[in-house]
Parts: C-alpha cells; structure tokens; sequence
DNA sequence: ACCTTTTTGCAAATCAGCTGCATATACGCT
DNA sequence: AGCGTATATGCAGCTGATTTGCAAAAAGGT
C-alpha cells in the first residue's frame, strides 16, 4: 500500500482483513493516513463525532482494525493509547517515537537507529518492540 | 544506598530529596525495597490500607517521590503504573533503560547508543531527556 | 513546646476505555 | 434490485485507575 491510500484502496485493506468497510472505518483509516504520527482515541473520536459516529464506535473500530493487523496501538509512556496504520511499505517496521513531555506531541522517527557497542547490552534484553524517546519539542523548549 | 536499606536510612533518603518522612512514605518505600518487581498502586494502597492510610495518601506518595527521584514510574502497556525504588545513582535518566513488558524489570544499557541518520529525525525533536526500549527479556521469552 | 509548612483523610470528581442491547448496515446471495 | 444474516453502530451507563479540594493532623525547624 502506497504512502496515501485512496478511499477504495483503504475499503480493500479493510476487506482484506475480513472487516466490513463501513464508513466510520474508512473516515478513521484516513485520518490515521493523513496524520503524521500517531493519534489518540481521543483525536480520532473527536473528529469522528463531527460526522456524527460515536466515541464508542471509534474505540472499537481502532481496536478491531489494530487486532487485524491494520494499525498499531503503542502506549507511549504517558498512559493514553495512540494509533497509527501499518504501511506495508515500512515492512511493518515499527519505528522509534519521540514524545514531548511538555505538550504531548508525538513524532515519528523513521531514521534513528540503535547501536549496541557491546554485547553486555543484551544481557537482559530479548525483543526490543518499541523504542521511546522523551524529551521537550522544539516549540516547547 | 544499599539493596535494602533500613527504615533509618529510609528516612534519610526521604528528606535529602525535601519531602518529610512521614509513616506513609516509610512504609511505602520498605514495601517497595522488599519487592522483587515493580508494584502497582493498587499493590501498595492495598497494603498500607492495613495501617489505615488512605489510598490517596498512597497515590500522592508514589508520585511525590517519583517526581523527587526515589522511584522510578513505568508503564508496561496495561495503562496501570507500577513502581520501583531507584537504588543507586547509577539508575539515573542519563542512560537509556530497556523495561521488559511482563516481568516489569528495567535495566541500564550503558553501552547502546541512538543514532540519527539524517538531520531529518530532528524536526520535531528539541533535547532528549530520556531513551526508553521496551521489549520482552529473555527470561520472559 | 510552638509555629509554619507539608501531609493526610475523606469524598467526590475526572479520565481513559469498555459493555449491553436494540437498531441499523454491509455485502454475499438469488 | 432485493433479501437475509452476520456485523457494526448508537446510546447510555459503567468500570477501574488516578486525581483533586479542603479542613484537620502531623513533621520538623526554632
């Protein structure tokens, strides 16, 4: 899938997964599409609420879609679940996100890498699923 | 400090970082020193509940100490906090930590470093004040 | 002991997310 | 094009986690 899925490619992927395109689905995977980084429960349902879907409706949409594989929920440390689509393009790499601890604002960071100077690094550490980086914008600080 | 300090020393810590050491917040953090793995709220207001104090009191004590050093706060993907003490300025914020999602424990990775490939990742980013990977540790595997 | 500032207890509020159920829809089938 | 059924939605109330306001109580310096 391209960076911008078009409203019918979006209505297939939803099919694909054996969900029902329905419009709230389709408004929610659009919106994901367009934002530049993850968005909240709360981000999606309040803009749903203005086509007139419910919040309810919202929250189940993006959990039925993240358990069938089309977003990603990460949970970015400041207890509030935010949501984004799996490009295929990306290979489904989860990339590192960077949080600002003063406004909350998310960024996506496609192009930072880990490096491991030892091995003793990975004593403990088995999978690294999700790497998180907090710190303060460049409008906050 | 060390592993497990006593309720002298306890009380010590307490007021070197500014907040008086009340039995709420020497309770709070023996219990925390006597356990293995980080602990919820609920763990801990659940057990000061028994010397009558208030689950609020709990709440405010963890966060207090949180924000003053004591104890380091973290989220494994359950939208629940739990709790650990710091135990040595070694574990401090100036390295990142890699937290394993099921047992709860963090450890340090002195030798892992984040490395921006392009001016690009910076966009948003202002200072990093924190690099935290989140992942299953072997033991959990 | 006294005084001031910090804490606590209690109750009630808030916040994120979830659930039950009756109604409305998507979409495969004819 | 119309039907029928599994799915999805709207509504409303609920849960569990965490926070807050405020008056009373305790900590710790003098």
């Amino acid at each position: 899938m391209k960076k911008t899925p078009d409203t019918d490619e979006i209505k297939e992927a939803i099919r694909a997964v054996g969900l029902r395109a329905t419009p709230a689905r389709v408004a929610t995977l659009v919106m994901l599409y367009a934002a530049k980084s993850p968005l909240t429960h709360a981000n999606v349902a309040e803009h749903l609420a203005e086509s007139g879907i419910d919040k309810a409706t919202a929250f189940r949409n993006l959990n039925d879609m993240t358990d069938a594989g089309l977003l990603r929920r990460s949970e970015l440390g400041d207890h509030v679940w935010r949501f984004e689509p799996i490009r295929d393009e990306h290979h489904d790499a989860s990339h590192p996100h960077f949080l600002c601890v003063d406004c909350g604002s998310v960024s996506c960071l496609d192009d930072v890498t880990l490096t491991a100077s030892s091995k003793r690094a990975s004593e403990k550490v088995g999978e690294i699923t999700e790497i998180l980086l907090r710190g303060h914008c460049n409008e906050c600080r």
